[in-house]
DNA sequence: CAAAAACTGATAGTAATACTATTATTTTTG
DNA sequence: CAAAAATAATAGTATTACTATCAGTTTTTG
């Protein structure tokens, strides 16, 4: 799996950068340094100067990349989810039933990142972080619609639209497949950040994963016959 | 009801504001015209000296009454939610069936504000628009474990403890009962976002109040024994 | 009812943010 | 190796998120 992901580059919307940041060391730096800052200093504080100086480099030259931090934040989210896509694909490659696929397919979009797969530049835990405390910022702005338009949602869409496929697969009457997946997936971030900083909003454990136990155990109840 | 409300006034926790806006006009005129234009140019464009002249006062006079925005952002939050739950005690009041009083609590937690019970000065409806858009962002920062502290998600926390006791008075062996409620808070209210601007992650229908019945057959199942 | 206290508005000021523009230098590539 | 492209360095602008000061007005309270 590692080898496999690590040949693959994850291809991400041309409307949402300037320039490509694959396409140079700069580029990557700017995405390394981004993932590390945002993640230390949360978003609100986050700077392209402050990425400038912490990669060696200036605020002028990053604005060649992305036009505005909020486009940074749109890109970093697709990479994200482009990743999780990829991920369920190959997760779910060879399982022919239905219901196994389900359950492979909740575990991936519930289950905590933990290795870091050292996609190159790119520390995909640090990004999983990112994604839980950050990405909602990404579409609840007044230009959501705007960002629509340019495709910045569509890999999210795709994915809940891959999930909803297989829940119709198993209960071809269930009524409401998209509103079931896009509720696991924020979901699951959610809980997980309301572990860490409102337990009181969660049931936790020690134990196994209790976020996947129950957004697993959720699923297979609600779309049963 | 609309009688009944209009004549409680909810308090707010005093940690969170530097003098109270309900304690005089300018206090008043700050809360509804921060929700009047929080909600027409969302959080991030909106600011203290906007708001001054939009209600004929100044940037210094606000700050008076709130040491920031997200104080402010915070005060709202807090509001809406003191303001559910005075809905929630009322709307239970008087059923005895457990699963009577779920349901309705579903129901409340669920449903599109339509009719504004004007509330003196702050606009329900408007209000729960900020809510559904903005109100994770008085989270999602990294000052929460500070406001935490100062008790500003109090009434969220108490409201999700509530949900819970009636579920587990259904189901006393039910393992989930915060997450599945804080689910349902959150993911209702994301959904009507989505509904508006990312149909594709949701599944819609002009008929009945969709959001509603999802959930509320997600819980019922979700809790079966 | 007078003095004190609190409140508000007006104005000014500061450091930081979110950019844009210009030019010089370095790197790439044909 | 010359032309083109990319980057660094620097400067500049409007706006934001505040803080500070002060004077006039209203409210409190002894």
């Amino acid at each position: 799996m590692k080898q496999l992901l690590s040949s693959i580059n994850i291809k991400i919307n041309e409307n949402i950068f300037l320039k490509n940041p694959e396409s140079s060391e700069l580029g990557k730096k700017i995405i390394a340094g981004s993932i590390d800052l945002i993640n230390k200093m949360g978003f609100e504080a986050f700077t392209f100067k402050k990425l400038g100086q912490a990669i060696g480099s200036t605020e002028a030259s990053i604005y060649r990349y992305f036009e505005s931090k909020h486009k940074l934040l749109l890109y970093l989210n697709c990479w994200y989810w482009s990743w999780t896509e990829y991920k369920m694909m190959f997760g779910l490659a060879n399982i022919s039933s239905p219901e196994e696929r389900l359950r492979k397919a909740i575990l991936l979009l519930t289950q905590e990142v933990v290795e870091d797969n050292s996609f190159m530049h790119i520390n995909e835990l640090k990004l999983n972080q990112i994604v839980i405390s950050e990405s909602s910022k990404a579409y609840l702005t007044k230009e959501v619609d705007q960002d629509n338009k340019l495709g910045a949602y569509t890999v999210q869409k795709q994915l809940v639209q891959r999930v909803s496929d297989i829940i119709l697969e198993i209960n071809p009457t269930y009524k409401y497949p998209h509103m079931l997946i896009s509720t696991v997936i924020e979901g699951a971030h959610l809980q997980r950040y309301f572990a860490e900083h409102l337990p009181r909003l969660t049931d936790t454990s020690d134990k196994d994963d209790y976020i996947t136990s129950f957004y697993t155990e959720l699923v297979f109840k609600a779309i049963e016959k």
